[in-house]
DNA sequence: ATAGGACCTGTAGTAGCTACAGGTACAAGG
DNA sequence: CCTTGTACCTGTAGCTACTACAGGTCCTAT
């Protein structure tokens, strides 16, 4: 179960961008931006300069997809994959950082949700009101929104 | 009860943009970039180049600023402006404007929700078991994470 | 008259990509 | 071996919605 580190380190050269964007569903664009970015290590090149990945890299970029669906910044996953790297129980910072990030999370669905509230009620008053003038817009200029 | 016109189109320069900074809240910064944007009317000039607002704009400004707390995009809201403008029966597409806008939303809390769940779910197995690997690492490695 | 604050313009930076333009490499077919 | 078409290369600009300067001007109060 645990993560290979020898297939996660096995950076030989052995396909090109465009297979490892067709393995991972990553467009090409965004993996030569995550290897400026540093989330990706520098693949070897061909003689004529074309980008060769090996296992590792594939390993690792559909790593930070999964933590980019999940919602992890960039920097988050630099941090993440750092410490998968230095591995020195590293369990008690992931955990902390995930925490964290859950609590973004769950602040931003607080967000959302009182904004869906006043928005359900804007549009359900729009609909039974049928007067000349819009309560939609007479509510955004008239009353507080508090959210 | 119905947004007063008068007001509403009242640009005579009467405060300097810190004043409406002050009032609405919103950054200096900001107010000229919604002018730049064609958010917000340009105002007159004083003798110096100052900018000089009315009620209008500060009318407008709050308006704008209740519709970005609702998530509306500049873009949303320069057209929620001009249907203001126009008020010629717009309360419709007002209406389907903000429906729209709902979806998005609903759509946003939907995958934020996901993500919660699995947050949740990895941080939770990662106090719990304590073995030397992480849990969390591990799963986003090995598993398939569907939101 | 002058000090200090408020204001001006213009540019660059933020996140996380995406979309070109203009050029080179490579693999397959003839 | 040569050509053709695709894949790939670098570098730059664009997107959203601001924010943060730098370097200068205006305004007001003492």
């Amino acid at each position: 179960m645990m993560v290979d580190k020898k297939i996660l380190h096995d950076l030989a050269p052995r396909f090109t961008i465009g297979v490892l964007a067709r393995k991972t569903g990553c467009n090409i664009e965004t993996i030569r931006y995550y290897e400026k970015a540093g989330i990706i290590p520098h693949p070897a090149r061909s003689d004529g300069g074309h980008r060769l990945y090996g296992t590792g890299h594939l390993k690792r970029l559909a790593f930070v997809m999964k933590a980019r669906v999940l919602g992890f910044t960039l920097s988050e996953v630099k941090t993440l994959l750092r410490l998968v790297d230095e591995r020195d129980r590293p369990c008690a910072e992931v955990r902390d950082l995930a925490a964290s990030h859950l609590q973004n999370v769950q602040a931003k669905l607080a967000d959302l949700r009182a904004m869906e509230v006043v928005l359900e009620e804007m549009v359900v008053t729009c609909d039974t009101d049928q007067s000349a003038e819009c309560p939609l817009i007479e509510r955004m200029f008239d009353e507080q929104i508090s959210i």
